[in-house]
Parts: structure tokens; sequence; C-alpha cells
DNA sequence: GAATGTTTTGCAATACTATAACATTCCGCA
DNA sequence: TGCGGAATGTTATAGTATTGCAAAACATTC
């Protein structure tokens, strides 16, 4: 089995969740960053599970637990927890996912499924430097990058098939 | 000079314009869709350039001139245009863009200048490769591909570097 | 430990992006 | 001419994200 490929199989993923909240904390406090118990609740919901949680569900879920959640209390926490390397931002779904490479300097490429919505982060050199050199060739020089594949993960294609 | 980067060099962008809305035409009249006057001008109007728009620029443009444009109007024209490979969206701007290579199969990489936001629309077989096969390696089907990358154009890094 | 400057949070309002639902008009076709 | 589907008009609303300022918490220095 392909470790990376954990969110398309069942696993035990409360260790997915304790090992990326516990990543978190090191590498914030390597940075002097300030994971403050706001920010590092968000970043619990977002690990709740491998599916992209939008700014609102966060919310809604924020809400219910402290009295004074409003928009900016979420987009502040994901502000910094996106500064901090610690969750990405995916553009086509306007919604956040917990980074799987927190700490590595790395591209990620994030295969969505659309039935399932599982999502998984791949970085590939491959991929990274076929992109940078196209990218050269033109005489652009890159600076971010958002690569988003949505399709059908294995466990729904063997589900849709006849 | 590469043909494929005119958007970051002087040139006749009357030409781009006309070429694009004279493909258009052509690609819609072969699938018997409706190139209808607001549909038609929304792509003039997002030729005007190189440069992405949003839909309420795009609506300014149009209520200056038909009483009757709401967001609606604009949304089903884009909706349109993207149906039949017109144009692009593009996720990470929420805005829109021209497609050059209208009419082709392709996966277009788009190349945005932070600086002067023109946007280069490439569509490189190794890219496109790459990207399967390291998703193909996960098991995992590609249906929808977004590949926006953020940086330098040549013009502005040289207008930066001091 | 008090004073001070900085970061974080509270709070209200608002901006920006996109869609829903239903009525009306337009257009090709019989 | 009348029919049926496509396109547009119209109003309202949903969904996503930011601004600006005040209050509180925190770290630092004295
Ligand atoms: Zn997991
Ligand atoms: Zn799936
Ligand atoms: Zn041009
Ligand atoms: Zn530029």
């Amino acid at each position: 089995m392909v470790v990376s490929a954990a969110p398309y199989h069942p696993h035990n993923h409360d260790v997915c969740a304790r090992e990326a909240l516990d990543n978190a904390r090191s590498i914030c406090k390597t940075r002097q960053a300030r994971l403050t118990p706001i920010r590092e609740r968000v970043l619990e919901l977002i690990w709740q599970s491998h599916k992209p949680l939008g700014a609102y569900d966060l919310l809604a879920e924020l809400a219910s637990e402290r009295q004074n959640a409003a928009p900016p209390t979420v987009y502040r926490a994901l502000d910094f927890l996106q500064q901090n390397g610690l969750v990405h931002r995916i553009a086509s779904l306007n919604a956040f996912i917990g980074c799987t490479h927190a700490g590595e300097s790395h591209h990620g490429m994030l295969l969505i499924c659309s039935q399932c919505r599982n999502v998984l982060e791949l970085a590939s050199g491959d991929v990274t430097h076929s992109i940078r050199s196209a990218a050269r060739e033109q005489g652009f020089e890159p600076q971010e990058t958002t690569l988003e594949i949505t399709g059908l993960c294995p466990a729904c294609q063997t589900k849709t098939d006849p």
C-alpha cells in the first residue's frame, strides 16, 4: 500500500489528525509563531477528515463552541495557518484542507475526488520540474502554483464501474 | 520571438481580438451554438486585453451599454463561453480570460503576472503528461485540471530588477 | 511589578462573487 | 400562424471574503 494514498482507504484517521496537530505545534514553536487556541481549534476542525471544508462550515462549528466567532475569526485563523504552511486553500472549491507536507518545502498537487470529496496531496518532483521548465521557457518566473485535479479516486472508480 | 508569448510584448492587439472573435463565430457555427449579441459582446469585452476580468467588471461595462444587464446576464454568457471552450475561468482570481487555444482540445496552463496581470495560456504536452501519470500512479482518474501559475513575466522581471 | 508596544481577538458593517426562481421574449420550425 | 425550446429580463438571495476600529491579551523593558 502506498502510504500517501491513505485518504482513499480505510485508516485510523485519529492518527492523521494527532500527527498533524503535533507537527503543527512543533513547526510553530520553531518559527516562533503563536498557535493560539482559536488557530489550533480551526486546524483541528480541518483535520476532522480528508475532505475540504469551507470557511463558513468551520465558522458554524466554531460558533457552536464559542460565543464570539465571526467571519474574521475563522479567516484570520486560516490566514495564519496558510502563512505557516499548515493548510491549503483549494481555489476551485473555495475550501480548505490540511497540508500533509507541512514543514517540507513543496508544491502541493491536490487530487480531489468529485464523488467522495476526499483530497490527496502529492508532491511530485516530476510535475514540479516540468511546470517550472515550461514557465521558464517563456521567460516567466513562477512564484505560486495552483494545481488542482478533480477526478475519481480509486475507491469511487470501482463503485461506479458496472 | 516566441509567438505565444505575445501578451508580454508590445503587439497589435486588435489582431488578437479580431481573430478570437472570428474563431469563436466559426466554432459556434460548427457546433450549432448560438453566439448571440450578448455573448459575443461579453467575449469581445474579455478580449479587450490579456488581463483577466471579473464578472462584475464585465457587468459594469455591459450595463453602460444596455439597460437590462444584471448578474445573471453576464454569468449566463460566461457559462456559454466556457462550455464552448472560448473562455477560461481563473479560479485563483475569480476572473475570466479569453482562451487562446479555442477549438483545440487542451489543458490550459495559465501564467499570470502578479505585476502587470497579463496572462499567457500554454498547452504543454510535457506538463499534461507528467500530471496525468502522477495522478494515475495513485490510481486516480483525472477529469478536470486547474493549473495556474502566478509569477513575474519577462517584461516585469526586468522592470523590477535593480 | 508597572509601563509600553505589539499581536490577537471582538464586533459591526460591507464588499465581492455567484445562483435560484419565475416571468417574458425571441427564434426556428412545423 | 402557432408551437416548443432557448435565451433574456427581473427580483431576490445565497455564499465567500474583507475593512476598520475598539478592546483585550501578551511579551518586553524598565
Ligand atoms: Zn486520515
Ligand atoms: Zn472518492
Ligand atoms: Zn493581444
Ligand atoms: Zn507582467
